[in-house]
DNA sequence: CCTACCGATCGGTAGG
DNA sequence: CCTACCGATCGGTAGG
């Protein structure tokens, strides 16, 4: 008899992952045990053991594993429209929204979960994490010189994926409002602020209810 | 001798909750143990259960006493701004932007560990928070009465929350951008954006790459 | 307000 | 002698 040699393992340790990412999601990565993961998996906690070193690997994993793919789709991004940056920024997001649609667990236990992670591992997946800020950071800058040169790029990109990132909280799966559909509407919001959006050292900051133009009047292409 | 009487109570407990507010905001309300907290008040543990009765009521304490500062801050924004609803809006994201800054541990245990809550107490705070989105829906639905009526002004509304409550992870005190100074840049991106965003069915939303029009062009008052 | 504990459950691993 | 697991239980620590 041909020794069958480990099956299926790498096909179960992905559908471990897929479990412990919904646990982690819903309860929490220290409100989920051990035992918890094995009972969904359909599982003994040994057999856990054989395909996981420990709970801290699951949830680096399940972390990394998300980031990678943004990171990759940042990169393909980057290789594919070496063109108009208003366009690869568009592109941007709504794959980051068609990602995240089929990766809400992942995204919540890497939003909320990383912190219980050793500091190597942490370390690891916060500067990948840099690297797509840092991409968004370029196109808005690219888009606004103005407001890149006052340092503000990397903040307007993180108001950005606020936008998109909070989805998790209340897009819920099964509606008629989806990742996609909602895709052109986050598009639309965020380039007309853009377009819009006063540039930082001209002086409103000051006073900022007594400086904004009615919102009935076309907003300024740019400022000054 | 006169009995001293529960000296400063009520003192020690806010004290107290401050404490737990940043160990819950740090470490994740499971990932926090009462002698934690014990220690980082300079307590027994014993003590801490003198003024609560158990971990769950520290946490929904902190959660439900921000969202009711929210609630009031919506309301008093309600009762005192009778006219433009823009300008209501705008005062209303400037208020919590400054409400944010000084309650970012209650802030961050709300987003967080809300749902490690009784399902009780869980609900009347998200009540509350319901209350909170329920405003500015309605002011983005005078803004946008298309928005409005195609039910998207509480996706807008949403959206507009995740730049606004996605802050805590990336905007740390101590720094020269405070959420005081960053208010005018957040009203700007989405005033601009409310104004400029193409209405949901007006069709553009199958073909979302296509039919935006240039960013550098002035962007439309409003749709059809 | 402390030391000393409890019932239970944690993450991880023994023998077979 | 290997990989792939099971039932049972380890030493420590959680909330109370």
């Amino acid at each position: 008899m041909a020794r069958p040699r480990a099956d299926n393992y790498e096909g179960q340790r992905e559908a471990i992952l897929k479990c412990a990412a919904a646990l982690f999601a819903q309860r929490g990565y220290v409100g989920t045990s051990m035992n918890d993961v094995a009972v969904a998996c359909g599982l003994s906690k040994p057999t856990l053991y054989h395909y996981y070193r420990d709970k801290d690997e699951m949830l680096a994993r399940i972390a990394e594993g998300h980031v990678s793919r943004l990171v990759e789709l940042v990169e393909s991004v980057e290789a594919d429209s070496p063109g108009a940056p208003e366009a690869r920024l568009e592109m941007l997001i709504t794959r980051f929204l068609l990602e995240y649609a089929d990766a809400q667990d992942a995204h919540r236990v890497l939003t909320e979960d990383v912190k219980f992670l050793p500091k190597v591992d942490r370390e690891r997946i916060l500067n990948k994490e840099r690297r797509v800020v840092e991409a968004y950071a370029n196109a808005i800058g690219l888009l606004r010189p103005d407001i890149g040169k006052a340092g503000l790029d990397k903040p307007v990109a993180m108001l950005l994926f606020g936008m998109v990132n909070w989805m998790f909280t209340w897009l819920k799966p099964g509606r008629s409002l989806t990742h996609a559909s909602i895709a052109p509407l986050v598009c639309d919001l965020f380039f007309f602020g853009l377009a819009g959006a006063t540039a930082p050292a001209s002086g409103r900051r000051t006073t900022p209810t007594a400086c904004r133009r009615s919102w009935t009047s076309a907003p300024a292409r740019r400022p000054a």
